[in-house]
DNA sequence: GCCAGATTAAATGTCAGACATTAAAATGTA
DNA sequence: TACATTTTAATGTCTGACATTTAATCTGGC
């Protein structure tokens, strides 16, 4: 393994760097035992804590995993499709909300990457994938649904509709990006009115995904965000209007 | 802030956990600074050392930064595209090598993530992505260029064409795949041959661009795709032949 | 010979206290 | 006021110890 020069980064970073190069370029493998924390700060040339935080660095990105008792040890781990993509919301999510991603460019984003898949999804949807867009449709119907469950139901709906592609890479991919613009979306308080709406569009795709007509998901996909985003405008015009309101009457 | 009970992970699992909680709920916000290890150990009545870790695997995943000297400490850190992207490319790699993930799988992620911001590239294309893409053709088309930098200059045409859609969310999410996808595109070796017929269809995606034919966008891609995909197929089929015959001059 | 239970050993998890290093802030002086 | 010096508060690192977990090994009885 290699060495680490007295740079200006932590010890504790740059071991971990070191280690993780040893792991993206194929020299460690997966399930594969680390040497002990006593033989890294050995080899290393530094104190058994300095190592332990490089491999808690490692263990934050589902690099490695630990295991006590005899026999244990730091393992390589296999980064798996579920890890991967809980890791890939929480950092969207912070994308968004850190850096003032207007509501627009992370619509225009969201629907454009579900268009990618709509063709595919047209050719592989499965009796399941259908069943589960319906199901979903038909709760968000019922009247006493709460704004945060008829946002849920919406986020699994579109989730239907992307693992119906039946590739993991985009479903992973894309159902990233769904789900970190939930607490955008979950901003947009949806009336009865819009609901009716978004309901309409909702089945008018799982028809066309029925049908499995390629160009009427994407047009249908179009209305989706268009309408989005103007219920998004005109939320925020409202909501201007009304704070101008408040402040004339307090003048 | 949150306690922890006797439960079965780390301790600093947890407080990282607590902490992170706070971050993404907005309790605190960008820039703030954290409390100092030595009040956090006492808030959380653990030892210094268990904080640090904490704060390591916060570190890693860049939700916060930390600073030495009088007023320093860990801060909030401001999460940047640049540092999500590198994420998400080591990420998406190890995915893409861990998990067997087939060479068909991820090229038509790719190709279908790219020709969904075909029509905003069309739309929005400015004047300095069109000459990148034609600066790359040019470089495509040297004859003593190497494979590794033809795979690179791949990488960067194709950045243009997704930074043409004028979408920081989309640039972010697709580049990473793109990337991520270097390492098996590198599997393949270019001929001479091959080479040519690319720089082809680079060069027709370039006008269909510059023309803003969102429509010629989409159809180059998808020739495209195919064109890489029966090189996949060539290349391994060649490769199981030469062994086959390898093994029956040994035999 | 074989199985159940006790023992051992090796590893991570945690703690306490100390010192080194850094960089800002406070202080003193011309 | 401007500049050099000192102070101070924080992170970075080290040492050594103990606690806990768990697999492997040893032991005794059948």
């Amino acid at each position: 393994m290699k060495i680490d020069p007295d740079s200006s980064k932590d010890l504790s970073a740059q071991i971990a760097e070191a280690i993780r190069a040893e792991i993206v370029g194929g020299q460690l493998i997966v399930d594969q035992r680390l040497p002990s924390e006593a033989e890294l700060a050995d080899h290393f040339e530094v104190s058994r804590p300095t190592v332990r935080e490089a491999l808690k660095r490692l263990a934050a990105q589902s690099l490695i995993r630990t295991q006590r008792g005899a026999s244990g040890g730091a393992f390589v781990n296999r980064l798996r499709f579920e890890d991967a993509y809980d890791q890939q919301v929480t950092t969207a999510s912070l994308l968004l909300s850190m850096n003032a991603v207007s509501f627009d460019v992370a619509c225009e984003a969201r629907y454009a990457l579900e268009r990618a898949c709509a063709p595919l999804s047209a050719q592989r949807r499965t009796p399941d994938h259908l069943a589960t867009m319906r199901a979903e449709i038909h709760r968000q119907g019922q009247p006493g649904l709460t704004d945060e469950a008829f946002c849920a139901s919406d986020v699994t709906f579109h989730r239907a509709l992307v693992d119906g592609a039946g590739n993991k890479v985009l479903s992973y991919q894309l159902a990233g990006a769904v789900e970190a613009m939930q607490p955008l979306m979950n901003m947009i308080t949806f009336t009865a009115r819009s609901r009716e709406a978004i309901v309409a569009l909702h089945t008018a795709i799982a028809d066309a995904v029925e049908a499995q007509d390629a160009t009427k998901i994407d047009t249908t996909l179009t209305e989706l965000e268009s309408y989005t985003r103007d219920l998004a405008h005109s939320v925020v015009t409202e909501r201007q209007r009304k704070a101008k309101e408040q402040e004339t009457a307090t003048a």
